[in-house]
DNA sequence: CCTTGCGAGTTAAACGTGTAAGTTGCGCTT
DNA sequence: AAGCGCAACTTACACGTTTAACTCGCAAGG
């Protein structure tokens, strides 16, 4: 089945080609600094491989040193939507550019333990959405690691990369109502326990923003992705005297939309509604979904900064500017 | 930054510990066939691994094998939805089960040519949504990479690992209209011209299900994800007397409803509309969206004993069964 | 004239595995 | 009792890199 008779191009070849010794090739490769090379050579090792087509074995180069350019980023087990996708997928070009080749492993529920993934891959950074034991995180460092990172968790431990913005689209989501007049606001949260990692920041943040603009807290409720439930929530908030309610993203918004028509009511009027993430549909919904917007490339630049640096030794990069989030007016609110 | 000092523990040290050679503790951990091990020094090994938390390099296993146990997934540049982040989660389930690791290298433009992944990473086998170029597909089975798949394809190639299942989403959306009645199908095709590898063969099963049940070909229109230009292709379709289309997938189908909306008619007594993918917010689209879901789950078991069969040189499974894909009946058609 | 320094390389030792090719000791045949 | 086969191991090399340490000429400084 495998072809096995065409071997693979290694560094001796090209050094054999250009007439020097591996190490030569090696210097010239990694222009190593304190390595004395001369032009001529330099070129020489150069065309040799480009002639050949050499890639170095990432195998041989991470037994080496070990450490590797590979940045794992694990994924929950947890339903993952497109925004995270286009996160990725801008993350992906950010570390390339920087010589980091990123891996991504969605995580399941039968998968082996993720130990026996980052001890086998030895990755230079590990980016997690969960949170890791304070145990595993000692494991990983000790192992030769250098950035271990949980993107959102828990409250109560200390901010995360990601927090701040979650927060800030919270507070974004109340600042916009509270600027159209509404002065009783409701909260949307997912029906999914796993989500609450994200949404709970969310919600700290419209708490906030409640604050500031001298309303009160918002009335949370809980809102599965069903017509006639939502309905009944919408209900609830109507009795309440809510007048808008921000949406821990644009499902549970377009639920809450859903929600709405159930009840012979129509959206903005009888009840605002403003979602998170801007996913395809929203400019579909009926009505059109107003929501806030992340510029997932913003984000994805500055995760990667932070990465490199981590490697590198040095301090990361300022923290992200608040510009990364807008707010897109439809007409839901 | 990085810990240092702390070394890594290798099978040497699992050796001392249990008081044998490496090569023995090579033997026991993979159970070697032909090689007879008393079942005391087994358990000794075992024991002192399990004690000392042993994870072997896959670096350096990938390096003397030559082959590693990654399974390299390339994701196209386009837009994925999030049916292909369970299809993902699933795989990497599947895989680990038999294994293998799953690495998923979202591809974006800035990133290095993917023959510099490959050759890196020297996976077992590489899976991508995209063709190859025959050389690049030649330069990889030399490299002893044992399978490289391009699950979707332009039609013009021999049929791809998931063209079946694409073709069959496309044939029962057309059946399920017919068994409704309607005589005179529309298609929305999706706007975004890369997405045609997966387009043109669900449009081509939906024009083998108009054949067989005696329907004219469909009336494709391109459909973009806007409720204005939507309305327009719902105008023109009533007026060649098209009752039902098939949208490529529910953001198209949702487009199609919005425009329907658009245009003060309601679905699905003016036009009726069944998408693929079940997306979460399609049942709270309005009206709540018929469509055609896929087991992601079984199409992942199915792809990893492709995958493990080529790795092992042994034949691939049998196609995977029809009754992965079925309709999920709401209210839009 | 002898040292010193430096440019331009080379040599050789790791890194942690897998595995082919030995090396024992021991029970059985003949 | 010599020989044989086999269970149960061990020895030793190879995989492709990186990198510390070494070499070798040649120009400059005293």
């Amino acid at each position: 089945m495998v072809d096995r008779n065409t071997k693979r191009v290694t560094s001796a070849d090209v050094a054999r080609m250009a007439g020097v010794s591996r190490a030569t090739v090696s210097y010239v490769l990694n222009d190593t600094p304190h390595q004395t090379i001369s032009a001529g050579t330099r070129g020489r090792v150069l065309d040799a491989a480009a002639a050949l087509g050499y890639a170095p074995s990432a195998a041989a180069r991470t037994l080496r040193t070990g450490r590797s350019d590979v940045v794992l980023c694990l994924l929950p087990d947890w339903p993952i939507g497109s925004e995270v996708g286009a996160l990725l997928t801008h993350l992906s070009g950010a570390l390339a550019r920087r010589g980091l080749t990123l891996a991504v492993h969605p995580a399941s529920r039968e998968d082996r333990p993720i130990s026996e993934l980052w001890k086998a891959l030895t990755p230079a950074a590990v980016l997690a959405f969960e949170d890791f034991s304070p145990a595993e995180i000692a494991a990983m460092r000790a192992a030769g690691i250098a950035l271990v990172v949980a993107l959102v968790g828990p409250a109560r431990a200390e901010p995360r990369e990601l927090h701040v913005s979650q927060q800030l689209v919270g507070r974004l989501q109340a600042e916009h109502l509270a600027g159209l007049g509404h002065t009783m606001l409701g909260y949307a949260y997912p029906d999914d326990d796993r989500l609450r990692y994200f949404a709970d920041p969310r919600l700290a943040g419209t708490r906030e923003g409640c604050l500031e603009q001298g309303l009160p807290a918002p009335d949370v409720r809980t809102v599965p992705l069903d017509p006639a439930t939502a309905g009944d929530a919408v209900k609830a908030w109507r009795a309440a005297g809510v007048t808008a309610v921000c949406a821990y993203n644009d499902e549970v918004a377009m639920a809450v939309l859903a929600g709405v028509r159930r009840q012979g009511l129509v959206a903005p009027v009888d009840l605002a509604v403003i979602g998170v993430d801007d996913i395809p549909v929203a400019r579909l919904a009926e009505p059109p979904l107003t929501t806030v917007t992340t510029d997932q490339s913003a984000v994805a630049a500055h995760l990667a900064g932070t990465v490199e640096a981590a490697i590198a030794g040095r301090p990361g990069p300022a923290p992200a500017p608040a510009e990364m989030v807008r707010v897109v007016r439809r007409e839901s609110a």
